[in-house]
DNA sequence: GAGAAACCGTTATTTTTTTATCGATATCGG
DNA sequence: CCGATATCGATAAAAAAATAACGGTTTCTC
């Protein structure tokens, strides 16, 4: 008997940037007290275009229906079981400088789901000093707090010289993704997702329009 | 006579992406005195092909040599040149909370030419305060800071919900950049430049390579 | 109810982006 | 100084993404 192995096939990456924004916007047409949303509107309020919010939306295990548009309540469900933010995420950060303080102090990020299981710094005076509940620990106790505490993700918020090995380090204690606030660039084997938070960069890209534009 | 314009095509988002990675890389070379490097060692080193490699460099008013590669020098200077990184830009942070406060003493931006002119929040109880060598200003402000100080990009740190009403408010001052570091959809007229700092949108990507692994 | 209109899901088309190929050219060894 | 070879730049091909088009279904109005 031949089994016939049934893949989900995978979502776009760029897909899957705009469910994000998606499930931000149908959460607040659901505080909003909206329970209907047509693709057009979802597209205008997002900057895109209907078909491609359509398209997007086609592959969640949920349906809209002609002449009503989405159910914002369903809507929100469906992106967040596909996005996997129905259930909470552990996550630990490694570097408490002016970033990772914020990052942990961050409140959004705990409304969101994402729960700081613990902070860590290679330098010993911020050893032991506290942030918002958690307690900065050292780099030694890493790999125990991330197995022990079922730790998805690594956030990596020290100097870029060092994030190649901050990575390394993560990966080694057994994370499963790596989120790089520093603007080197960090690789990690196979298994491990790496997603780059482009913040200088992005103060870069924003810089290029702006003076493009001023050329002409 | 016909006067036929030469309009530079612009250079496709991606590729802008890429060419602040490159940056990067070229920058820490050249602190490394390495001279020369191969499209086939950039790619390697940031993940690309070297066929992508050579087509983005081929946007740049500078040429690699066969054989050699390119002058890391020269790779430098005409990156910084494109991505107008060449003189330094005036920009204001609105919103002090933790996230604002981090990127007014984040160092990072200034040595990579950004120079923070003004920092301001709506909360009188803020107002005042010293975040390094600048007093958080009150928002009434803002359009004089922008306009005597040359101000070309404002980066909004305020809660979601705040965020438009701040784009707009940057907008009228004069900015002809946005940085978006909030988690709401910002618009802007079409002079102005926006750019999406994907802070707890792409913890909530990796969330979903991750999750989406171990469902297999 | 029947017809008109609106809107979704899907398929087709177009556009954009990435990758591969190949000739030209510069370097290096002999 | 000449041939072999490596690497670039440009072009071509492939892949991916965005947009448009269209059929079908649901809703709404009369």
């Amino acid at each position: 008997m031949l089994g016939v192995l049934q893949v989900a096939e995978p979502i776009p990456h760029p897909v899957v940037q705009r469910l994000t924004k998606y499930l931000v916007y149908a959460q607040r047409l659901n505080t909003e007290g909206v329970e209907w949303v047509l693709s057009q509107e979802m597209a205008d309020a997002l900057g895109l275009t209907s078909s491609t919010v359509r398209q997007d939306l086609s592959y969640l295990e949920f349906s809209g229906v002609s002449k009503r548009g989405y159910e914002t309540a369903k809507l929100e469900l469906a992106l967040q079981k596909e996005l996997g933010a129905d259930k909470t995420a552990n996550v630990v950060i490694v570097g408490i400088g002016n970033l990772g303080r914020a990052l942990a102090l961050h409140g959004e990020l705990e409304r969101r789901g994402f729960m700081i299981c613990g902070v860590f710094d290679a330098d010993k005076r911020i050893v032991g000093k506290k942030i918002g509940k958690l307690i900065v620990a050292d780099m030694e106790q890493l790999s125990t707090v991330v197995r022990e505490g079922n730790v998805d993700i690594g956030m990596i918020a020290v100097p870029p010289s060092a994030a190649q090995e901050v990575a390394d380090r993560l990966a080694d204690a057994g994370v499963r993704g790596i989120l790089n606030l520093t603007l080197a660039h960090v690789h990690a084997a196979e298994h491990v997702s790496v997603v780059d938070v482009r913040l200088v960069a992005s103060l870069q890209e924003l810089l290029h329009a702006v003076r493009r534009r001023s050329r002409r």
